[in-house]
DNA sequence: CGGCATACGGAATCGCCGTTCCGTTTCGGC
DNA sequence: GCCGAAACGGAACGGCGATTCCGTATGCCG
């Protein structure tokens, strides 16, 4: 079978890879100020480059977000992962209190942000870091055990949801809502019933309208 | 001055103010169902209507979400109002409950929810009743003193990216996370030295990517 | 240096959607 | 029932933005 190579990932040539970071670079700027209605065209100006170059790298707008979505995702995953092993159990705290700074700034992502069509490496990889800082926050007394990995992913959506309608007109409206949430996980007995949103049903989050 | 009442709004007809309804109708079945992105020509299809007729009533989309948007706030208002006669202390947490159950309902209009270009009478008249809602909570000793006005709209746009991001995967989510909060709201000493949003920042939510 | 696969640029294409226009129909007062 | 104003339907227009295509330029290997 001569066509098994076909598909194989030939190195790409070096202006292709430096052209490909300029594509990264310009259209996180643009989309992180904009949103992601950013044309195509913007992206390229902005990146010094023809459109034509833009697709040569990525299919299609969606996957040039996509991939946006996922850099912004590891790297607030790998943030995540070093407040870990100092294991202080303000490990979470920290870790909320970065991603917030995070979504902040990346404003434009956001309606894109949770909305995968399906799990990503770094979404799964998410899922367990923040399970255990939790544990962590848990072990030194600073969470209830009653709180689950979903009420912290919930509580991230919360945050994305007032970063996204404040903007930069109350730049610290999410802080204080972190503040305020963070007493009523340390809350006994646990203030309510409801069960927490399961592992799975995170992995599942589905795109809108769909 | 016979130009005077050039502009009095003349009585719509008969046939006029029916389709006017319908098309309210129908655009908030399809907004709420399928985001804000639906067509002006899968509204009029649902209505029934031509496209024609559409931009007799409403000068262009924008308008047509707006009146949608505004007669939905009105009615989360209305709620709050009626909640606030009894006078029993939990009102605040009530309305927070049924504003959260009617935003899940209206999920496509959340993205235009608040943010409109400038503060609408519906959104004035929030203030005032989340205010009256929020003071009587407190006299009844449900929630600290330091909590402001700012905090419960916070609150709601909280909600809203939750809604928004679990959709119907995980419908109690926000809900969880709300008696989550209301416990931190109930703690004292207050858990946080960051200033709540002011009424002000409230009014001058400004459109994304503004 | 030569040859070619790879990459680049950007004009042209294509489809979609908001909006406009105008001939036809319906309402409402007389 | 008759008439003019008001309303209706839906084809046609215009712009925008994603995507494609192909002639040209450039890195890479021998």
């Amino acid at each position: 079978m001569g066509a098994a190579d076909s598909d194989a990932t030939r190195p790409l040539r070096r202006d292709a890879v430096r052209n490909r970071e300029r594509v990264l670079v310009a259209a996180g700027r643009l989309v992180a100020e904009h949103g992601v209605d950013v044309s195509m065209e913007q992206i390229a100006q902005e990146a010094g480059l023809g459109i034509g170059t833009l697709y040569r790298r990525f299919p299609n707008k969606d996957a040039l977000v996509d991939a946006l979505v996922e850099a912004f995702v590891e790297q607030v995953v790998d943030a995540g992962r070093s407040l870990l092993v100092r294991d202080e159990g303000t490990g979470l705290e920290d870790f909320l209190r970065e991603a917030g700074r995070s979504l902040s700034e990346q404003r434009g992502c956001l309606p894109r942000l949770w909305h995968p069509s399906r799990a990503t490496p770094a979404t799964r990889e998410a899922r367990v870091v923040v399970g255990a800082l939790l544990a962590q926050a848990q072990e030194h007394g600073r969470v209830e055990p009653g709180i689950a990995v979903g009420d912290v992913f919930v509580l991230l959506w919360a945050l994305r949801g007032i970063i996204e309608t404040t903007g930069e007109l109350a730049p610290g409206a999410w802080e204080r809502h972190l503040d305020l949430h963070l007493a009523g996980l340390r809350c006994r007995p646990l203030p309510t019933t409801r069960p927490p949103v399961s592992l799975d049903q995170i992995a599942h989050l589905a795109p809108p309208g769909a």
